[in-house]
DNA sequence: GTCTATATAGGGATAGAC
DNA sequence: GTCTATCCCTATATAGAC
């Protein structure tokens, strides 16, 4: 593996353990047993290796969001969706611990942040769309707007509520079923009783058997 | 008005202007045209000033908080409650800027910013208990839990939201409503059709008049 | 490509005079 | 209480040898 790549990965998992502003340019030379001076001769700056791994994110992230508008799709497939949605941010958690304080800096991280952002509003309210093409639920256009944003936050600030709501133990939670069920969970109250037994029983399929992010 | 107020009254309007990290104890000492050095006769450091700032909003907060069951109150003062609240978080909108980064320095304010987030949860649901009790609406014990998880952390994210959302363009929104619409949107698909008109027409008052936060 | 050594800059904080 | 001057530390980034 190229040193350049090892200083990615090396400073990728030292974001997400530690938090991006606690990691400077010497720590991630430390981690790998090289120079800090070799560091800065493969990126000018801390800013272009976050930059770089904004990137790979974004790619691997717009890659999973695209909607699926299938209209053969089932809850279940709605809860692998999400899940791989999860497992996308928390690969790259370190954008979602404090998105603020790394985006203020480059704006063209803002447009990129914002631009998946839209996609995953767009997806929700696709799926809510299916969903209400097929009558399954029944549901007004400016409600499905709210309730597209009420997921779409959601989505994205779970792991920031969870690292604050465990912040006294010092291990992270890495079970990520739980935040897809609470993602989900905004459209339980849409759905007839049927379709809720259905969530139910997918979510007892999964809460149980954390898989984690690895 | 004594200097060591004055401080806090600056620090304050800074921080929530720039965000806590980017200022710094010079910045603020500028601002008042006094001295770094005279800054830190009143104050052993930067810490010290926001943990005081802190106890403010934690004051302000727990008291504003005061979960209403009573059972006499309609659509118009939970919405004016949730508006108070979101009052409160703009005074100290700082705090919602970059949450992690500034707890992860003091366990104290870890502390209480859980408690501030436990009693949010706690008054979300007590007014579904009520509403429930009323019946108003119908939900089961687990949904109750989750649905106020979702208004817990909407509430809490919100401000952090709208700020990303609108990074590109300088200004930031002080609109207040639309958070507090958001909000209570939570609610709105376990209500009865004239529950949600009920919403609708109060949304209708207070949506178009922007009170904003001054 | 990699190293060592170092420049540079900024922020937190203190000392001591007034 | 307030000021000026300054120290210390840390983080980013560069220069130049190997």
């Amino acid at each position: 593996m190229k040193t350049r790549d090892r200083i990615l990965v090396t400073s990728l998992e030292l974001f997400n353990l530690c938090g991006e502003p606690n990691v400077t340019t010497i720590d991630i030379a430390n981690e790998m047993d090289i120079s800090p001076g070799n560091l800065y001769y493969h990126f000018r700056n801390k800013d272009e290796i976050i930059s770089e791994l904004f990137q790979a994110f974004e790619e691997n992230m717009l890659d999973v969001l695209q909607s699926p508008t299938d209209p053969g799709l089932d809850m279940m497939d709605y809860w692998m969706y999400v899940h791989m949605i999860f497992e996308r941010m928390w690969d790259y958690r370190f954008l979602y611990r404090d998105p603020v304080t790394i985006l203020e800096r480059n704006e063209k991280l803002q447009r990129k942040f914002n631009r998946i952002l839209d996609k995953k509003q767009d997806a929700a309210l696709s799926i809510i769309q299916v969903m209400e093409g097929q009558s399954l639920i029944s549901i007004s256009r400016e409600e499905a707007e709210r309730l597209s944003t009420n997921i779409a936050l959601t989505a994205t600030y779970w792991l920031n509520f969870q690292h604050i709501r465990h912040m006294g133990s010092n291990s992270e939670p890495d079970d990520l079923e739980a935040g897809v069920y609470q993602v989900i969970s905004h459209i339980a109250p849409y759905l007839p009783p049927e379709g809720r037994e259905l969530l139910d029983a997918v979510a007892d399929t999964y809460l149980g058997a954390s898989s984690s992010g690895g």
